[in-house]
DNA sequence: ATAATTTATTTGTGATCACAATTATTTTTT
DNA sequence: AAAAAATAATTGTGATCACAAATAAATTAT
């Protein structure tokens, strides 16, 4: 047999399934935004089937919750739990970043920066979808460093739990300011200085959360 | 309209994703075990739409894996994913166990000790199921008391994705050993040490596996 | 015998349908 | 006008099917 290297191509559902969820992450759809079979079904121009399974694993990711009717909608989290997915951010992030930390290269640093620029451009241009976007970039550029791929992906999953509920309240606050940890953070990297890289990682999670529901 | 207190009853796909979900956490499928549509299906008396319906959640848990030509199985961890997972148990647990503390009281602690003398049992018995399923009820009961849903949501997402690969370790040591920082953690918490408690659930994890891939 | 090819079987995907339950709307009653 | 009841529309669930791709088994060729 010939090695075939091929990949086979992504199903119908996978793809519907990343855009949805990537939709969800960066505040596309506001909490308690409901979603139904035949309606994703008619936007994507599919069958019921590969809608349904597209909002099951949504749900079962958290990006989604079900009513106890079964019907699918983005979640609408009480301040309790916010915060406590914020805290779980508070205690994952700095541990990623200090484990991409040794790995963390000039080009990295240069590429990150590069972001940070777009979130001061999102910020001017009053844009928060942009905004959340490479914010999240900003630290995933990071994060992917670390190869530690579980870690990564609870990360995600909390950024996908809050995504609906980040825009709301960045829409509440009206303008939006460059996150000024950044720079330290970048700073820390250039140093390598884990127990600062630490601390600002922390810092500017905590910060953030801190200045939208003041 | 009269108020209607009754709760929907669970899906049929609910009550099998449950099962399989339990089952696999617990380490009844080894590392590699495929499962199919047809096959899951025919076993639980359902036809295929449940069965994907389930597979998929599962898979979005992480709880199998999907190959590239969209099969199902249990994952096959490398140490280094195994050793990831596990840092992360260490990093979440500790946490969440200090946040159970304050509202750890007597009646908890006990039904822990009973726990313990269950693991004890299982032990003698040489019976890993419910070793592991003791164990991780152990854990579980202090970590409900924390009120921290989205952070036992995370660790028990670990725990389903270490569940295959821990049980076919308990089989290669062959005999089992009732967990010694256990006694430990049950003094810390009647002493409401929380220095101690972090250390102790630390050590229980971390010594875990170590006691396993030596 | 071993490798290559062909054939048969098994598998996941997506579509369509009936059904019961929920939700929205309209109508009726007070 | 407000509340209650009845009707209509919408929704998720589970079953069944056709299909193409992948895997396993059997056959042929070297």
């Amino acid at each position: 047999m010939v090695n075939d290297l091929r990949i086979s191509e992504p199903s119908l559902q996978d793809k519907i399934y990343r855009e949805l969820r990537q939709k969800i992450m960066l505040g596309d759809l506001r909490p308690g935004h409901s979603l139904t079979l035949r309606g994703l079904a008619q936007l994507y121009d599919v069958s019921m089937t590969p809608a349904r399974e597209v909002l099951r694993r949504l749900a079962a990711d958290g990006a989604l919750i079900v009513t106890n009717t079964g019907r699918f909608m983005t979640p609408i989290l009480s301040n309790d739990r916010l915060e406590e997915l914020n805290a779980l951010r508070g205690l994952l992030e700095p541990e990623i970043a200090a484990r991409a930390l040794p790995r963390a290269h000039l080009a990295l640093i240069d590429r990150m920066q590069l972001i940070n620029s777009r979130i001061a451009q999102a910020v001017i241009q009053k844009e928060p979808i942009s905004y959340v976007q490479a914010n999240l970039e900003f630290h995933r550029s990071l994060y992917l460093r670390a190869q530690a791929p579980a870690m990564l992906a609870l990360v995600e999953n909390i950024w996908l739990q809050i995504g609906p509920t980040m825009r709301v309240l960045y829409e509440k606050i009206g303008v939006l300011e460059t996150p000024k940890h950044h720079v330290s953070i970048l700073a820390a990297l250039k140093s390598s200085d884990e127990q600062k890289l630490r601390l600002m990682i922390q810092t500017d999670v905590t910060n953030g959360l801190r200045m939208l529901i003041r």
